[in-house]
DNA sequence: TCCAATTAAGTTGTGCACAACACAATTTAG
DNA sequence: CTAAATTGTGTTGTGCACAACTTAATTGGA
């Protein structure tokens, strides 16, 4: 029997149920920082940033358009997590920027990737091996 | 510079990436089918059925709830593709059928893994090692 | 027997994710 | 210098994903 259209031999469904389950392990920890796994993302991407990101390389580094981050991004500027402003050079390009409470919401957070690998029940090697592929993959596919 | 908070370090973020790549590559190849990529898997898991699943054992199968089933096997119902019919010996179930269309479409579906496992760029062994490392992390998870 | 608890689907509301399109600012070609 | 192309952002529409809730059917004691 090589049937190869088994849900169970697919790649593509164990990522998906696997990033799903992640996401849902995270759930209730962000929900004390008032995140969404997304927006826990977009602060990962503005806390290691000195200064600002624009809207463009914040979609290049997270990998999301416009018309996922402009919403977003509104939303989050509403909770007084980050700024959005015209850059005066060029006006096309919108930087967005951490307020001071968006800074601080880093100190509730730095415990969160550790309580997150305890709770994946993964050793180190297996972690390790684990990126490892992933970082293969993503270099691999178009 | 023991920063755990960097984006890049995410085992999270690379899943959530990985997976989202993967459903673009998909994207293509289902739109010729009519199909999204969680409809795809409701396909996958129908017809490797003999008969019919109810709603809840489908959402157990791909971990999805109904309130994302619901509106989603409607519209694939729209489609022809499968039937929703309540179960006359318990009232509250609701057993979910391909039609003769929905079946015949696996034909046209037969190749996707194979084109699929093309565009990922891994060998054979890669491949199954990615596997292995993420039904580890299903296994770990709770 | 009967009613309280459980179960299976469905509904509602919020927030991504992305395609397709709109639009204004900027750049480039001629 | 200007018309055309490109760029950066935003909007609209569709389809998940899931929490919270509703409803109806079934089950299991007391």
């Amino acid at each position: 029997m090589s049937d190869n259209l088994q849900l169970e031999k697919q790649l593509c469904f164990r990522l998906y149920s696997a990033n799903k389950k992640v996401c849902r392990l995270y759930a209730p920890l962000l929900k004390n920082l008032g995140l969404t796994y997304p927006q826990y993302l977009v602060m990962l991407a503005l806390w290691q940033e000195p200064e600002a990101l624009s809207v463009k390389v914040l979609g290049q580094t997270l990998d999301l358009d416009s018309g996922t981050l402009s919403p977003l991004l509104k939303r989050m500027e509403k909770q007084q997590l980050l700024t959005r402003a015209r850059d005066h050079s060029d006006e096309r390009v919108v930087m967005v920027k951490l307020t001071s409470a968006g800074r601080d919401l880093k100190q509730a957070a730095r415990s969160i990737p550790e309580t997150m690998f305890a709770k994946t029940g993964l050793s180190a090697q297996q972690f390790a091996l684990l990126i490892t592929s992933l970082d293969q993959l993503m270099l691999d596919m178009p």
